[in-house]
DNA sequence: TGGCATACTAGAACACGTTCCTGTTTCTGG
DNA sequence: CCAGAAACAGGAACGTGTTCTAGTATGCCA
């Protein structure tokens, strides 16, 4: 942990240099996970692959897990925007939402490595990476929250039901880096999930 | 990893010096852990306060995870029993469950370091400890679902709401441990997610 | 009982996340 | 444009989980 102050979020005052650099680490990042998950990013090939000094990678990012869970904030970003070009299909709550974290957990699972990494930051994160946590955490439950709305009107428990939906969401994943359940099963006890939560 | 097989459950053909070598393992580690989490508990030390060779630690348990998550797992076990020794109370599903729940929820925070050290543990276990987490998984369960029928009929989803029960209740010792929610949270969460799960 | 496999001790050695130091480059205010 | 501050490069150094080596003790079987 530097002690100096780093700007978790790009900061608005920044050199296009700098936005550069930290557009580097992250593909670096990406890439290395990609082909290796969670132990293949290692800060030092990260470093060097960005070509940027090991000081000025955690200047950037102050931890491992900050790196990564920042990178799964890009990711769950790029994922929601595309999620929400179009409106939530299905006519019951249910249907909705499976059927948005069915697309979401397909696109993640296509590069099982990357998200592993990912997933792994996520859990590991303690308090000095809660802010960028909620960050993830709060884009994903806006997916699932429309996704019960369906363009209808609020009901009082949407947002804990998505709370609890996301809770599942995650600790599936974590079974099955856990390799205690194979990627498949991610999905179906998803859906049996949601299923039953969101009885109609 | 070491290469050479490890008894990760203690086998029937165990010396009395072994088996007091691994309870002094555990001892160590429930006292370390307690006095200052998943990062005091090292390897070293927990080695030296077993009077044990760091080498033959890692003959006992293959890593600091499986060290941690075998403590879970007989932390869980006494937990078990102790609630087993009583019917669970109450006329709902939701109230037995609420109660099981509260209690084991209440006597994990009691001591608030260990359950960090542990919970951290059970996230981060990989495939190699797989069998060790779902014993733990497992004896949880148990008591959920012993609870949802309150002595009543088996039906078919019992054990499917057990488990989200279980993935929502980890989830929210993550979201404690991330410091994104305060202790006390953690129970009103699980409260809130047992009375939408198990609407009577 | 002797010999052998296994378990144990003590400690060095290695890997990777993280921190720190020194010197250089780049930015910014006056 | 200049001086000081901030950012960066390069790399050494540290901490802790994990592995490895060499020698010693212990249990087991013929």
């Amino acid at each position: 942990m530097t002690t100096t102050q780093s700007p978790a979020v790009p900061a608005e005052s920044e050199t296009a240099a700098q936005r550069a650099r930290r557009e580097r680490i992250l593909a670096a990042t990406l890439g290395l996970a990609s082909r290796g998950g969670y132990e293949a990013v290692q800060m030092r090939e990260v470093a060097e692959r960005s070509e940027v000094a090991l000081g000025t990678l955690y200047r950037y990012f102050p931890s491992k897990i900050h790196l990564l869970v920042s990178a799964m904030a890009a990711e769950v970003d790029r994922l929601s925007a595309r999620l929400q070009r179009q409106a939530p299909q299905g006519d019951t709550r249910a249907e909705r939402v499976a059927h948005v974290l069915e697309r979401s957990t397909r696109s993640l699972q296509r590069d099982p490595l990357l998200t592993e990494a990912m997933i792994r930051a996520m859990m590991a994160a303690d308090a000095t990476v809660a802010a960028e946590v909620a960050a993830v955490r709060a884009n994903m439950a806006d997916l699932i929250v429309q996704a019960i709305r369906g363009g209808g009107e609020p009901q009082e428990h949407d947002v804990d039901l998505a709370a609890i939906l996301q809770d599942v969401w995650f600790a599936r994943q974590i079974a099955w880096l856990g390799g205690r359940i194979a990627a498949a099963d991610v999905w179906r006890d998803m859906h049996l999930a949601i299923v039953l939560v969101l009885a109609d």
